[in-house]
DNA sequence: CACCTTACCGAACGATCGTTAGGGTGACAA
DNA sequence: TTGTCACCCTAACGATCGTTCGGTAAGGTG
């Protein structure tokens, strides 16, 4: 008899396939149009084993939710780390909005889940999630404080703002596989930095 | 006995009472997170009473992103009028960003549902909504690539793309109360045009 | 050997979902 | 007065939901 785990691919753990499986699920057709048999077919289990592993659907989803945070808050320690010492504004810019499109497009979905599904997940599971955004939030701010040193603060959030959404929305029609990741970060960088004008 | 709809605000019929607080519970919960009967509470009758009016929730959904096209589509035709002849290409750029600004952030949330729950709505609902997009998405690459002549076309496609990620990300975190939705415009205009640099 | 833990399962629970059948009422026309 | 129609109702249906209960088989530990 073969041994359980002889495929590579299910060497994951049970709990484990059940992160990821959600995750992707709860990313393509969101939270609540997920139903745990749903997860459970494609975790290669019974609905019931789940809750061997989380104590519910909502405390599934916070594990999945913190995951992405912690991708883009690895992503952007990485970033500082790459650019440490580095003076040039756009270069560190450039550098930060790589790490956190890498995030969004790694092929663990964990934070493209987060930042897609979070305006729509119940009110006590975002009610948790706010302050760990709102500190990775507040570490864009001071970086683009830093370099834009002359811009009042208030266009500087706007500055955020906009970034945010450009970065973030590209996951809905960005494909990895028409053009790699640091080309469209150095593209959202360009048209922030230059604009349209300069292409003129 | 005083007169039913004595009350300005009741003066919408039962149809479009439930069309718009059904799509302002769309926007701000999700579509599969609202149920019937949320909405026949908030529409102020029975759930029953919904499908004299509506075949079924889907078909709901369907009309309420149908208004939402509308918005924009409707929008895009008065910035039109608006630039009539004026050759500028940020003037008129301007003025169709303001357009589908304020069809965003309009006190009809049609425009705004539809943008926001597109991406989880069931697939047969949204395999019929995607032609209406694709004729909007349309409008805009002819404006842009009227506006950017030198430019390829891929990069043309790729500042639409980014353009709408600015304007809808916005969706999420302006206010209007805090500012002119013109102004937002303007400023999202500007960060395409000039970018970062000619504010230093 | 007994005993515990890990990881899962089948079956079913109550709640909620979209939906339907059938009835009532007031306005208005004939 | 009677009939028609628009509009809304009460009540309940079957399906699906998240969840729970009581298991069981495998593997380690003493």
């Amino acid at each position: 008899m073969a041994l359980a785990h002889a495929n590579p691919a299910d060497a994951e753990s049970g709990r484990e396939r059940i992160l990821h499986r959600a995750a992707e699920l709860f990313l393509a057709r969101g939270y609540a149009e997920t139903s745990l048999r749903t997860i459970a077919d494609a975790a290669e289990m019974r609905p019931a084993s789940i809750y061997y592993h989380f104590e519910s659907k909502d405390h599934l989803l916070t594990e999945i939710l913190d995951r992405g945070i912690d991708g883009v808050m690895t992503a952007f320690d990485e970033a500082e780390k790459r650019v440490e010492g580095v003076t040039d504004g756009r270069t560190r810019l450039n550098a930060h909005v790589a790490g956190h499109m890498h995030a969004l497009f790694a092929n663990q979905v964990f934070t493209a889940a987060h930042i897609t599904i979070f305006p729509f997940i119940p009110d006590t599971v975002r009610a948790r999630a706010v302050p760990q955004r709102d500190e990775y939030e507040a570490r864009w701010t001071e970086l683009l404080e830093g370099i834009a040193t002359q811009l009042p603060k208030q266009a500087v959030a706007y500055i955020r703002l906009s970034l945010f959404g450009a970065m973030n929305s590209s996951l809905h029609w960005f494909d990895p596989a028409n053009g790699t990741v640091d080309k469209l970060a150095a593209a959202i960088v360009a048209t922030l930095w230059n604009g349209i004008e300069s292409h003129q």
